[in-house]
DNA sequence: TCGATTTATATGATTTTTCATATTTCTGAC
DNA sequence: GTCAGAAATATGAAAAATCATATAAATCGA
């Protein structure tokens, strides 16, 4: 138990402290994704598209936190499964919509009922504080983030 | 700016909020580390040796949040690179300890010091309440995450 | 002390991811 | 309308990450 005491560099950095938060507090749910044979940005896609239907490539991109040729290809792999499938937008050629069938919807629904208990079993291990400010805090941060920012 | 409306699912999930975070306030700094001609799991090998010169690849992987093989391949670029070299463990020949150079060295402490400032502006622009109250939270969602866990 | 097991690292083969760029379509200035 | 540039998607080639497993060294029991 007793590893090289932590009061180091990292373990109090913020980066590191949200990386280490995310990539564990996914691990569990992101083997309960692949355990349905999914990959875990094909599950994001899915997220996506059942808040919004008929997203475009870019735009699924951004929201998943991917490149947008990353996203083509996970989408053809999906469509490829039957998971969506690939529409025109009739008013710009240029772009692609991304529609859920029958079966991606289905999946979609399930995972995201399936995540939704994982997060409340995530947050009910907190204590009531915690649990309720981690989102506010996270979202705040997002927020500063997405501001144009001026020093470097 | 109005976006199709935020009330949905992705938008709230815990998550999304962690990952969106982690990767959007490392997004500038991880620019930074690039331009230096380093790779983000570099930056982060460089970062833990500084804590703690001489580790093992597998600790080195575990607190790098990266897989074991892929922990060999980055120590052998690396060390390709003089950043680092591998010395055998005396107690234990399986190990292979990671040590820094004086040119890693120098650029680790280099980078921490930039991280150091970064991390600054980032919390500088939360208001006091937040800033104040972040890594507390992220904190103890990793202790929570590390305990046993009891449910599925 | 022998053999079975576990631990630490490395490696080949495959799959992903990235990067740069091509292609198509749209937009706006003229 | 035409042209220059921008935006959305796709794609080939290269780099990186993953997976399974090999190798080597330690540990634990009988």
């Amino acid at each position: 138990m007793t590893e090289t005491r932590d009061d180091t560099f990292v373990s109090g950095y913020l980066l590191y402290l949200l990386a280490a938060s995310s990539e564990e507090a996914s691990a569990q749910f992101h083997d309960h994704i692949r355990a349905q044979g999914l990959r875990v940005p094909e599950w994001r896609v899915l997220a996506c598209l059942v808040d919004n239907d008929a997203m475009m490539i870019t735009r699924l991109a951004k929201l998943s936190l991917m490149e947008q040729s990353r996203m083509t290809r996970i989408v053809d792999q999906m469509d490829a499964r039957g998971l969506v499938t690939r529409v025109a937008d009739a008013k710009d050629k240029r772009r692609v919509r991304v529609r859920l069938t029958d079966d991606g919807r289905a999946l979609a629904e399930s995972l995201v009922a399936s995540a939704r208990a994982h997060e409340a079993r995530l947050l009910s291990a907190l204590a009531d504080t915690d649990a309720a400010r981690i989102k506010g805090v996270l979202r705040t941060l997002l927020d500063v983030l997405d501001r144009p920012a001026e020093g470097a």
